[in-house]
RNA sequence: GGGGCGGUAGCUCAAUUGGUUAGAGUACUGGCUUGUCACGCCAGUGGUUGCGGGUUCGAUUCCCGUCCGCCUCGCCA
């Protein structure tokens, strides 16, 4: 075989003169006929032109250079010249070529279902190219993309160990446990009717590895959740999953916002600047979301109190209910901007959010106009111009609901809107730490406290007093990195004590005996002498979609699944013998007749 | 589990109100072509219209069911 010397997309000028050796697969050829064959050779770094001088080269390789066709691979030896025609100035290697003096056919390809075009992949059908995947993967953006994602990892690892953090790698088959994500399971063949479940994360593992005393662990570990995927969540992802001993928040906080700074320093050379901290309950008030977007504005403001002055029942009812209030946005410029067809479609839209709609004015010249505007005459309409700061030529967009639903519907309006009128600057890196979130959630329906982040997460120091008597009101010592309204990491201080781990467990309704038996280990672990300590994952594909500009989390990820969860190139999942699931102590269950 | 969009040649798409032999570009095959580079020119091959039913003289088109892909709500401690 031909011993590759260079990479095709590494040659330059400077090479001009060397006999070399190219390998790769055959992006493009052009037969000129009797005299010529031109053949575009691609290798993980580019493309380079081979030329065959069929007058100059002996009949073998004037038979296989006619041949060549596409995704072929091939070895060529040549001398690298200066071009004979034009340059190609969209290459790297646009100046030069390799005048092949001997090629060698490694592999005919049959033809391409599709090819690694960059200029066709958008028009090709995801489905095509995931079933095609190890051609899809030859485009040079792929190429690109998980490259980057191994300059990623590889940052990681150097920066942590820097930090004194040991890699440590934590099972994969271990059980399962209430609360979270609903499980992958793995039947037992030697403990018949018993299952393993595949790791949501290494969550206790990681606190474990502390109590073990190991100080800094990190690892970049694969997690399963068994739940509907959606563009940006894959049920199968990865974790930059690190744990700390000896730290408070603030600690993490430092370490993470070094490793975020160092990582956009390496990657694009710039300096990100300190990260700004918002509380929980600001984000909330602010943006309706517990991961603002701060590129834009849009703001939103509480106006229950002057709406409770105005006569419009839809108001009245909201502020009725239980926790109910009336949110609004200001949209400066929007008496303009906001057609009709806009808010009417996005009033059509909240209702996926349970809102009732998305009541809507404009101030103009003229007064109030359009949409509620017969309610503002009088001195409610002077108190919200007050209210929002607004000026002639804006409009206003309202939620009224419960506070959790009015919330919510602004938070998701204000995105919308900032992307359809064209409010999210590109280029912008706006990090943010949200810190202080509830310890608890209530979920009113089952009527018991559920916990926001995970039940291991502790209560800020100076909460514990009130975690029985008004768990509602108890904040963590939980901490999410957002960029750009998007959440790539979250963490927290742990619970270290075992005897206020037992009170979280029974608040979300764990009693004694129960949280002994789903994690006993956890507990007694913690008896025999835990350290303080915290955490957090990054979520990997997330970052490197951020880094890499895409909205795809399929696109960073080598082989990724449908939003089924099948993986098109291997057509799993897929059936088993009998005999396998003989011995797993496992039968099928025929589907009941309708 | 719910909602929306889509599935026609290897690929990307078209096909009028239900009506002739389902077309185009590209790919592929053959021929021509000595400086191309998304090479060019000529000719040709290529179809279970996702699948299964139904209505009809006639279905890519209408109806029912079903499968697959994407987006999304729920879900994702």
């Amino acid at each position: 075989m031909l011993k590759r010397t260079h990479y095709c997309g590494l040659l330059r000028p400077q090479h001009e003169g060397e006999e070399v050796v190219v390998a790769g697969w055959v992006n493009t050829y052009r037969d000129q006929g009797r005299g010529l064959v031109f053949c575009d050779l691609r290798d993980r770094e580019g493309l380079a032109q081979v030329v065959f001088d069929l007058e100059d080269v002996p009949g073998d390789v004037v038979t296989a250079a006619r041949a060549l066709r596409r995704e072929d691979v091939i070895a060529v030896r040549g001398k690298v010249r200066k071009r004979a025609g034009d340059a190609n100035p969209r290459l790297a290697t646009g100046s030069i070529e390799v005048l092949a003096s001997a090629i060698e056919v490694l592999n005919k390809a049959e033809v391409p279902p599709i090819l690694p075009d960059e200029h066709e992949a958008d028009r090709i059908a995801e489905e095509t190219r995931l079933r095609y995947r190890y051609i899809d993967l030859r485009r040079p953006r792929m190429q690109q993309i998980m490259r980057l994602r191994s300059r990623v990892t590889k940052f990681a690892r150097d920066y942590f160990a820097h930090n004194g953090f040991l890699e440590i790698e934590t099972p994969l088959l271990i059980k399962s446990t209430p609360e979270g994500a609903r499980d992958f399971v793995v039947p037992s063949r030697l403990y018949p009717g018993s299952w393993y479940a595949l790791p949501q994360s290494p969550q206790l593992f990681k606190q474990i590895l502390m109590i073990a005393g190991f100080d800094r662990y990190l690892q970049i570990c694969r997690c399963l959740r068994d739940e509907d995927p959606r563009a940006d969540r894959q049920a199968e992802f990865s974790q930059i999953d690190l744990e700390m001993s000896f730290v408070e928040r603030q600690d993490v906080i430092d370490m993470i916002s070094g490793f975020v700074a160092g990582l956009w320093k390496e990657i694009f050379g710039l300096e990100i600047g300190a990260i700004p901290v918002m509380t929980y309950h600001e984000a909330m008030e602010r943006f309706g979301i517990d991961r603002p977007d701060t590129r834009f504005g849009l703001e939103i403001a509480d106006v229950s109190d002057v709406a409770q002055r105005m006569d419009f029942r839809v108001f009245q009812d909201a502020l009725a209910k239980p926790k109910g209030v009336v949110k609004a946005i200001r949209v400066p410029g929007g008496a303009e901007t906001l057609t009709r067809k806009m808010t009417d479609g996005w009033g059509e839209w909240v209702r996926t959010f349970k809102a009732g709609g998305l009541p809507v004015v404009k101030l103009t010249a003229k007064g109030w106009e359009t949409g509620i505007a017969k309610f503002l005459s009088g001195d409610a309409g002077e108190a919200l111009k007050q209210r929002l700061g607004l000026e002639v030529g804006d409009a206003v967009l309202f939620a009224a609901d419960t506070y959790a639903i009015a919330t919510k519907t602004m938070g998701e309006v204000r995105l919308r809107m900032g992307r359809e009128l064209g409010l999210v600057p590109e280029g912008q890196w706006k990090f943010l730490w949200v810190i202080d979130f509830p310890m608890f959630e209530h979920d009113d329906e089952r009527n018991r406290w559920v916990a926001l982040h995970h039940p291991f997460t502790s209560p800020n120091p100076d909460q514990f007093d009130i975690l029985e008597s008004d768990p509602g009101a108890c904040v963590s010592a939980g901490y999410d990195l957002v960029l750009n309204g998007s959440e790539i990491a979250g963490g927290s201080i742990r619970i270290h004590s075992p005897a206020v781990q037992q009170r979280v467990f029974n608040l979300i309704g764990l009693s004694d005996a129960e949280a002994e038996v789903k994690f006993g280990f956890l507990l007694r672990a913690l008896r025999h002498g835990a350290p303080p300590h915290g955490g957090i994952a990054f979520g990997l594909d997330r970052l490197v979609m951020h880094l890499a500009g895409t909205e795809n989390i399929r696109d960073v990820i080598a082989f990724p699944k449908t939003q089924s969860g099948a993986d098109l190139m291997i057509e799993a999942p897929g059936p088993v013998d009998l005999e396998q699931l003989d011995e797993l102590h496992v039968r099928n269950v025929e589907e009941a007749p309708a």
